[in-house]
RNA sequence: GCGGUUGUGGCGGAAUGGCAGACGCGCUAGACUUAGGAUCUAGUGUUGCAAGACGUGGGGGUUCAAGUCCCUUCAACCGCACCA
């Protein structure tokens, strides 16, 4: 039996050599763009995530080009990033040559998989060629105000010592490291993504992605639709102090009439200015302690607190006075920072006003329990009550009434509100794509001239531990003139933030090597969007949702011409350890695919991660699944070389048509055509081993050999997307010609399917009883008539005649009696 | 609390409302053997000697027919979360 693992160099390198695997622009019109996730290069070479990603992802190419598409499948690298700098701080080894040293690795380990990659299109986003217009979108973003700077409290974690994006930041602690995150106040560059925030909504409902991560979107998104109302200062000497008025966002206009106070964010500008003398201590002392807790704390600890701030303000709606407290359950960074509390329809209010001896007022009456009172806190919609002259609305007509009204006064209008913040991408760190901005005493923020890109990072820098990005402290890069007034100035430190690279890295591939432009428009319109996106689910509000804002911003720059960049989504699911656990390296569960490739080689591995698994859903790693796939390739192997042996000794074998063997292949063809469309690979193989075990069958019972050998030959095809290496060695074996992938996947023929005779199971008042074998053409009449005729049917319906008889077209024949 | 997903043999997993458990692992028996992580053949949901009965987390319902649709309930996983 022949070692599979002596195949896959062999093949590699015939592809390579035949440039099997560039996208030839000549067939641009039958493009087919399929792409994976590109490999941050990590120290840890290429793990079992990757393989499953990348390997059944091939597949899918691979089929998708012998149906004729001319399939383009980029691999690049995602190269820059925190953890190479952190590894230059702990040994001294650069970033530049660590992770140059690391793309060397995985590249070897890449090819190890044998996919379809196309060399020319390769991409490293630390490469100055690739940054250069990392920089140069920066520019047009800026260009077109959609970067901006400002003074923010950002999320800031100690480990990294930089600051992380709103999305990088899971349950206070940092993406990446895990480190605790501090809220500071920094001057950052951020990216206007919230002014597409409607789009970004909408238009998810037209991909065709996971509901999953749709829903994570929409939910990141947070569309929120009310009013604002204003609340006038009551006492003249506040409103003196700050001429302003206390504006809330609410969804609940209805509830209105039911304030019983107005909170502030502890932040809240107005804090300082309205709080009277006698409060002043106190309330100082509250925000000085919410400060200084933790964001994780203020969220856990949900008991309610807060400060009466000493002023009062009135309802707009009834010309009540009402005080103002100040309450850490109120956030600065949500609506307008300020809320109005209705204690009767809220259960956080509810809390508040119990504990603090507020007043309770119930507005709104539930409109379902006629005659029953609801219990408070009643925070659904209803009818309202005790409300003037909208008592007797219902909620939904109030809240556009009252918001209509209160906008004739100037006191309140309808408002939209979004959870997305701005995008954070300003980093304090050196390996990263320079901001392109210079800092000029005269001319303020200066963009850098696109014609000097790139702003290349210096290699020469120390990686310390103070915490202090290193290029701030190289002088020959901080230090330039400013390209306005030609005076010395000082170069923007901070790099960008890495999701900035790999925003926009699809829009490269296809133009990869273009030394001009980051991409040519005209290609781009004919290569995107993306056809198959497979990638994992981590990143659902994050990279999935900044390529989708950078597109959008770009067409309307006019440099694309459609509006979502990935047609369609996949995420394979994730593979866990042998115990059922994430796998880690702290657990000691951790599968390296290397060990396995070497011993069975590539496609056996490759078809085990196939069949083991449902691939949307993955699942708990086991060795002995493995074996079953070699054993099945080698089935495979053993057929081939009996048929093809045979076929030398007895070359002019004449054609004997047998239809169950033909019937057999066509059933093939049609199911693993239409599995591998559905990405459905675990089931596509078990139709391949189906066929298999049919040929074999046949062969025993001495069927013709031409027929024989022609089924085999489509059964090599039908493999060749799951086990490259061994279907092209088995396609020669066969005395096929050149590459196995230049050959048309085989086409199902629907009349081979057409049976002449089909079995019917028949049931008698619904419960199976027997079968019966009918003629397909047979009518509905023939069959009732054969299936009555059978002896089990007699037997238990007692010869009664039935009631009703239905019948599914070659399934069954339910007769009731 | 909100949103999403999943519950099927000993195991991984299949099933356009139409014969539940495809395919494979494992297991049992047998064949062949220079004894192997080999190959081949048969069997393998539960229960029963059998005919049969029972079976897709639980409970209801719709239907001639439900793993699949509806209601309800439980459990697990993932994401968001004091969002006004």
């Amino acid at each position: 039996m022949i070692d599979f693992k002596l195949l896959d160099k062999k093949w590699n390198d015939y592809w390579e050599k035949h440039n099997l695997n560039k996208f030839n622009e000549k067939n641009i019109d039958k493009k087919y763009y399929s792409l994976v996730m590109f490999s941050y290069p990590s120290a840890s070479n290429l793990h079992l995530g990757h393989w499953y990603n990348y390997a059944p992802a091939d597949t899918f190419s691979r089929f998708k080009r012998m149906q004729g598409h001319e399939v383009f499948a980029p691999m690049g690298f995602d190269s820059f990033g925190l953890p190479a700098e952190n590894f230059a701080i702990k040994t001294g080894t650069h970033p530049m040559d660590s992770t140059n040293a690391n793309i060397k690795t995985m590249q070897k380990q890449l090819a190890g998989i044998g996919a379809m990659y196309d060399p020319s299109s390769y991409l490293e986003t630390s490469d100055p060629s690739y940054y250069k217009f990392t920089q140069w979108l920066f520019l047009k973003l800026f260009e077109k105000g959609l970067a901006y700077q400002k003074l923010a409290p950002v999320n800031f974690c100690t480990s990294c010592q930089t600051v992380i994006a709103n999305e990088q930041v899971i349950d206070n602690k940092c993406e990446r490291c895990s480190a605790d995150v501090e809220k500071r106040e920094m001057t950052q560059w951020f990216f206007s993504i919230t002014k597409y925030a409607e789009e970004l909504l909408q238009k998810l409902d037209t991909l065709d992605w996971p509901s999953k991560t749709v829903a994570m979107q929409k939910n990141w998104i947070g569309k929120s639709t009310g009013g604002e109302i204003s609340f006038e200062l009551e006492c003249d000497d506040c409103k003196k102090k700050c001429n302003e008025k206390i504006t809330v966002f609410t969804t609940r206009a209805d509830t209105v009439f039911g304030v019983s106070y107005v909170v502030l964010a502890p932040e809240h500008p107005f804090v300082e200015k309205i709080t009277t003398e006698k409060q002043k201590k106190e309330v100082q002392e509250y925000v000085k302690n919410t400060l200084k807790i933790s964001d994780l704390d203020r969220q856990t600890s949900k008991e309610k607190t807060g400060v009466f701030t000493g002023a009062y303000c009135v309802n707009p709606a009834n010309g009540e006075k009402i005080p103002v407290y100040i309450a850490d359950y109120c956030l600065m960074n949500y609506g307008t920072g300020a809320v109005m509390a209705v204690p009767a329809h809220d259960e956080r209010d509810f809390e508040f006003a119990n504990k603090y001896n507020l007043p309770i007022k119930k507005v709104i009456e539930s409109m379902q329990y006629n005659g029953q009172v609801s219990l408070l806190p009643f925070v659904e919609k209803g009818v309202l009550i005790n409300s003037g002259a909208y008592s007797g609305l219902e909620s939904n007509k109030a809240i556009r009434q009252i918001l209509k009204d209160l906008e004739k006064v100037k006191k309140g209008q309808a408002k939209t509100n979004y959870r997305l913040r701005d995008w954070s991408v300003s980093r304090q760190r050196y390996w990263g794509a320079p901001i392109p901005i210079v800092h000029c005493e005269k001319c303020g923020i200066v963009p850098v001239p696109e014609k000097d890109l790139p702003i290349e990072l210096p290699y020469n820098v120390q990686f310390t531990r103070d915490g202090v990005n290193p290029l701030s402290k190289c002088e020959e890069f901080i230090n330039t003139t400013c390209p306005k007034c030609k005076k010395s100035a000082r170069r923007e430190s901070d790099t960008l933030d890495t999701f900035v690279c790999s925003s926009w890295y699809f829009l490269r591939y296809p133009d990869a090597n273009n030394a001009t432009l980051p991409f040519d428009t005209n290609k781009i319109a004919k290569m995107l969007p993306v056809d198959k996106y497979i990638g994992g689910a981590e990143h659902a509000c994050m990279h999935l949702l900044y390529s989708r804002f950078i597109t959008k911003a770009f067409r309307d720059m006019g440099y694309l011409n459609f509006d979502e960049p990935f047609a369609s989504l996949v995420h394979q699911g994730l593979i866990l350890g042998k115990d059922g656990f994430k796998m880690s390296k702290s657990r000691g569960n951790v599968v390296n695919p290397d060990l396995y490739v070497n011993e069975h080689g590539s496609d056996v591995f490759r078809m085990y991660l196939m069949f083991g698994f449902s691939f949307i859903e993955g699942g708990a790693w086991n060795d002995d699944g493995i074996l079953a796939l070699k054993k099945f390739l080698e089935r495979v192997w053993r057929l081939v070389e009996k048929v093809s042996a045979s076929l030398k000794s007895t070359p002019f074998a004449t054609l004997e048509f047998n239809f169950d063997l033909s019937y057999a292949m066509h059933y093939a063809i049609k199911h693993v055509t239409e599995d591998l469309e559905k990405l459905s690979f675990n089931t596509a193989i078990a139709r391949l081993m189906e066929l298999v075990n049919s040929i074999y069958k046949h062969i025993e019972s001495g069927t013709s050999l031409s027929l024989v050998s022609e089924v085999v030959q489509t059964l090599i095809k039908l493999l060749a997307p799951f086990a490259p290496h061994i279907a092209e060695e088995l396609h020669q074996i066969m005395g096929g010609e050149g590459s196995v992938f230049s050959h048309q996947f085989p086409v199902c023929d629907e009349n081979a399917l057409v049976k002449l005779e089909t079995e019917l199971a028949v049931q008698v008042n619904s419960k199976i009883k027997s079968k019966v074998i009918v003629p397909t053409s047979a009518t509905n009449e023939e069959i009732e008539k054969i299936a009555l005729a059978d002896e089990k049917v007699i037997e238990s319906t007692n010869g009664a005649n039935p009631k009703k008889v239905i019948i599914i077209k070659d399934r069954l024949i339910n007769i009731i009696v």
